[in-house]
DNA sequence: TCTGGGGTCCTAGGACCC
DNA sequence: TCTGGGGTCCTAGGACCC
């Protein structure tokens, strides 16, 4: 048996835990630039706040009922998550962390200490230790353990806690699931299973697997599998290293020049090779992006992207940083009024495999000596103390966060995004 | 005026190899 | 008369996840 461990409205939660006068009020959680609604409590969804709503299509109504409404704080929320993922491990001894707010864990042999209540133990910790509600749901796979979750949460909301684990119980509730609420179907698919007279989750897993694979692809053979309680996608208990890192934000205000989207390009360029040494990894190339808005009716429309290699595997911020400029100066073009702009590291390798190059000598040992001193001086003293340049003073492109909450429970060291 | 950001995997097609 | 078969690697695009 796998289990899901999954929060509860998460950036809402973790807002309501150090905001005690939250309890019980709507409130709801911005994306960047306070541009869309990305997380809902049970009292903002009742009201009819649905998701992704574009926030300047609700600020009157939340005026109206007192909606509280928080710029999104990934500081708080990243920190809140490794506390929560901590509290797991002392339940379960084999946890995948799927995602900022979801964890998958091993179930197996728990049946002999009664499932249930085990689970249901861990699941009221959890809740009480963090100050983030949890919700658990139990099944022979993953894909019916996500399914028995959201039964968890819509109808035993109270308990927290709902286990898959008869086939009467798996019928019934793949028979109440629509199959765009199954993990892994998303809205095109779900357009063409149900064209094809599928409506829920019982339906798609009584379809043959090799029509499914034949009609769609081998990722929906593997989900109706799950669904029959086979199981395909297995417990990943070692995190892969990571295939790309990328940080893409659209302007609080659009830019048209070269020169205000270059200096954000440096500051996202940062930020990324922070990461990239932070996980000890270096990048042997960059894919650097830039888009138009595309929700206009009005303005010429523009998506460039262009990918370039490093002369050899780095993590050194300025040569990334002068690397995503000459980048960006091959896909700028005057004329177009632009939203984003986005830098990708790409064919990541760990820091003892970077291949050298016969053509190119680099002095690798001075810059690791120059980049050691430069995160440790903005370790101590907060983000971007020493920084290149060309990340610039002026920051007009920043994006908008007019209803940030306080770090509550991070150093000013560990912030990344404010300044 | 105004609609997020960071990821993964699969597939088809093109270029190339012998 | 009439032009193979088997393979790899790369890229772009599409689909999905939270």
């Amino acid at each position: 048996m796998i289990g899901i461990i999954d929060c509860n409205n998460f950036y809402a939660s973790c807002e309501r835990t150090f905001n005690p006068a939250l309890q019980n009020q709507p409130v709801v959680v911005f994306s960047n630039n306070d541009g869309a609604v990305i997380a809902r409590s049970e009292e903002a969804k009742a009201l009819g706040i649905t998701m992704a709503a574009p926030v300047f299509k609700i600020k009157e109504m939340m005026k109206l009922k007192q909606i509280q409404g928080f710029s999104s704080n990934y500081t708080l929320y990243g920190d809140m998550s490794k506390r929560i993922k901590a509290i797991t491990r002392n339940f379960f001894s084999a946890v995948e962390d799927y995602s900022i707010d979801e964890s998958f864990v091993d179930c197996k042999g728990l049946q002999l200490l009664n499932l249930y209540n085990y689970v249901k133990d861990a699941r009221d910790k959890i809740t009480q230790w963090s100050g983030v509600p949890v919700s658990i749901g139990v099944g022979a796979t993953k894909t019916l353990a996500k399914v028995a979750n959201r039964i968890a949460k819509k109808q035993y909301r109270s308990i927290g806690v709902y286990i898959i684990d008869t086939d009467e119980k798996r019928i019934e509730a793949l028979k109440n699931t629509n199959v765009n609420d199954v993990w892994g179907v998303g809205g095109r698919i779900t357009a063409k299973l149900n064209a094809k007279g599928i409506y829920n989750a019982f339906d798609l897993s009584v379809v043959d697997t090799n029509w499914a694979k034949a009609n769609f692809s081998v990722l929906l053979q593997k989900t109706v599998y799950e669904l029959q309680g086979i199981s395909c996608i297995p417990l990943e208990l070692q995190t892969p290293n990571k295939q790309v890192i990328a940080s893409q934000k659209s302007f609080g205000v659009f830019q048209t020049e070269l020169e205000p989207i270059a200096e954000a390009l440096a500051n996202y360029t940062a930020r990324v090779a922070e990461k990239l040494r932070k996980q000890k990894m270096l990048a042997g190339g960059i894919q650097v992006w830039l888009g138009t808005n595309n929700f206009s009716k009005t303005d010429k429309q523009y998506f460039p992207k262009i990918n370039t290699m490093c002369n050899v595997p780095t993590d050194y911020t300025p040569y990334l940083i002068s690397k995503a400029n000459q980048a960006l100066n091959a896909i700028y073009k005057k004329g177009y009024v632009y939203k984003r702009v986005g830098i990708m590291l790409t064919h990541l390798c760990h820091q003892t495999d970077g291949t050298l190059n016969l053509f190119y000598n680099q002095n690798r040992k001075r810059e690791i000596s120059i980049i050691k001193q430069f995160d440790k001086i903005n370790r101590l003293n907060g983000t971007d103390t020493v920084k290149v340049a060309q990340q610039g003073f002026k920051n007009n492109w920043h994006m908008k966060q007019e209803n940030l909450s306080q770090f509550y429970t991070t150093r000013l060291s560990d912030i990344i995004d404010i300044k």
